[in-house]
DNA sequence: CTGAAAGCGCTTACAG
DNA sequence: CTGAAAGCGCTTACAG
């Protein structure tokens, strides 16, 4: 059978008489034959895939949105090739590893899922369909946002806590990418709304960060009787550096993070958590992206109401 | 210039002047010219990056190997290639994509590191030279592996709880991969080599999987006053089982896990664990790796030393 | 050094 | 349906 032919078989089903189909395809899996995925990709200018760009590998955040927007892909037909955007060395603030986005730009995804905050200066291509996810679009950078509701997750957070009594509530965080800096000025506007002090400690998105945040906060004399930390591993290391110092969670100290990733649900670290619900920020990056793909260029900023789970740390 | 000289210049500088080189060189970046990488790939039958293929994403024990490997791989010139093997929906027992597997076959990497055990069934490239760190290979696999002396790990954390005056040590583990089975017999041997008995809780690699097995011993009737656990997922998982049964750790059960993530070392969770050197088997998997790219043929199969690291679980 | 040529493994019209 | 042809963006000899 022609060369032409099989490759029809393969592609668009149409266009092949059904018994022929059947035959090649059968004559392929028994040759164990399968289309080269580089050659196809370098024949048609763009390949099938959708290109799935992690910020960093250390977050747990950032696979919980991945399966969901990968579970959305599989539905819809579509392959998603994932990586990490980062290369080795780099912790914290994510730095982007420039050839490896290149080399993700050659393969031609015929779309790309960011997911967590990517450095400023980062390159993207831009003649290809991108969603952000759990991030801030860069500035020059046209794509669609899925993300949580960030100004609403801080103000359940603070609500909560002044629900609890608290009087002093302090912020760690803020550093680190754009979301951090998101959330320290949501809270600054949620406590001046509400002719509240705002005082900020700075920290990026890291455990050890919020540690010594919070260890220094209080050499320095502050005195916060609650704290609202940027994420997840913040809480944490805020709450080890609390145990350390004497104060006793929550009876001193309430601690809040956000990400909700199962870390704050581990019994020994039971820590109250923004839910930015992240299965559903992945799937409907996905849906958004898949849209974007299918023709529709309408930039959108999709803000996912995020929910409180209350634990141990807080009441 | 013509084509060809372009592609020696990018290549091989040695066929090229220093001068030419030089204008060519500047030239494309002037006009933001790469070569392709897709193209290079298929027209070279064998691109020049390397694959690393992650067994799964919500295990942190993996990306700590991964960057230590990484920064080798940089350091020898080459780049690399992430990915996890596993898709969407699979948790605990990786379960490989071999869709994925197959799109990184046709990408031609000069080699591939595989982090973390895969599903036995897994189908891995045979005409590309593979290192496994961290994983037992799969039977018919023809690759060096790198990883910890798991025998040696478990005795580490067998003879420091006899040294805590522990009697009745138990294992959590043994499903989930050829790791776990691995660690679950090198309990055993360990305990019949010192006449004691052994007494193994089955559970795969994660937190809920160890908190049920230790909830599920001690409602049957198991009294261990030790539980060596086969992960640190699963230690902390037997920790907060004993937290909410209501037994002490570690006055009333010492629990030690095995990876030394940095979960282990969160103040809250204090797990005394067994280090496998993670940025060690990193390392030297990769150079491994590179020797085989290199010619070098010898299937090699290099345990590392662990360490123990005592926490507040223990002692 | 140049220039033309063949090939990597596909896709995509196109004449027969 | 077949067969031949051109092209995707490179690499790799090879004659001049």
């Amino acid at each position: 059978m022609s060369k032409g032919l099989v490759s029809l078989a393969f592609k668009d089903a149409s266009k092949v008489s059904p018994l022929r189909r059947e035959r090649i395809l059968r004559a392929a899996d028994k040759l164990g034959y399968k289309p080269n995925f580089l050659a196809q990709s370098l024949a048609t200018e763009r390949s099938s895939f959708i290109g799935i760009l992690l910020s960093n590998l250390h977050n747990p955040l950032f696979p919980e949105i991945a399966d969901a927007a990968r579970v959305v892909f599989e539905q819809a037909g579509r392959h998603s090739l994932l990586t990490s955007a980062t290369g080795p060395g780099s912790t914290g603030a994510p730095r982007v590893d420039q050839q490896l986005i290149q080399m993700f730009q050659d393969l031609r995804p015929s779309g790309v899922l960011v997911i967590g905050s990517l450095a400023q200066d980062s390159a993207l291509p831009l003649d290809t369909p991108v969603v952000y996810a759990s991030s801030v679009p860069a500035g020059q950078a046209g794509g669609s946002s899925v993300r949580v509701h960030d100004h609403a997750g801080i103000s359940l957070a603070v609500d909560h806590l002044i629900a609890q009594g608290r009087e002093r509530i302090a912020f760690v965080g803020g550093e680190g990418g754009a979301v951090s800096q998101v959330r320290a000025q949501a809270y600054r506007d949620v406590l001046t709304g509400k002719g509240m002090d705002a005082r900020v400690y700075p920290a990026d998105l890291t455990e050890r960060s919020g540690f010594e945040a919070f260890s220094k906060a209080v050499a320095d004399g502050g005195r916060p009787d609650a704290v609202v930390a940027v994420n997840d591993l913040v809480g944490i290391g805020v709450q080890s550096a609390a145990d350390q110092i004497g104060l006793r969670v929550p009876a001193d100290l309430a601690v809040t993070g956000f990400d909700n990733t199962f870390l704050a649900g581990l019994h020994r670290i039971s820590l109250t958590s923004v839910d930015p619900q992240n299965a559903r920020v992945g799937a409907e990056a996905a849906r958004t992206l898949l849209a974007t793909m299918g023709g529709d260029h309408d930039l959108r900023e999709e803000l996912v109401e995020p929910r409180l789970v209350v634990r141990g740390s807080s009441s």
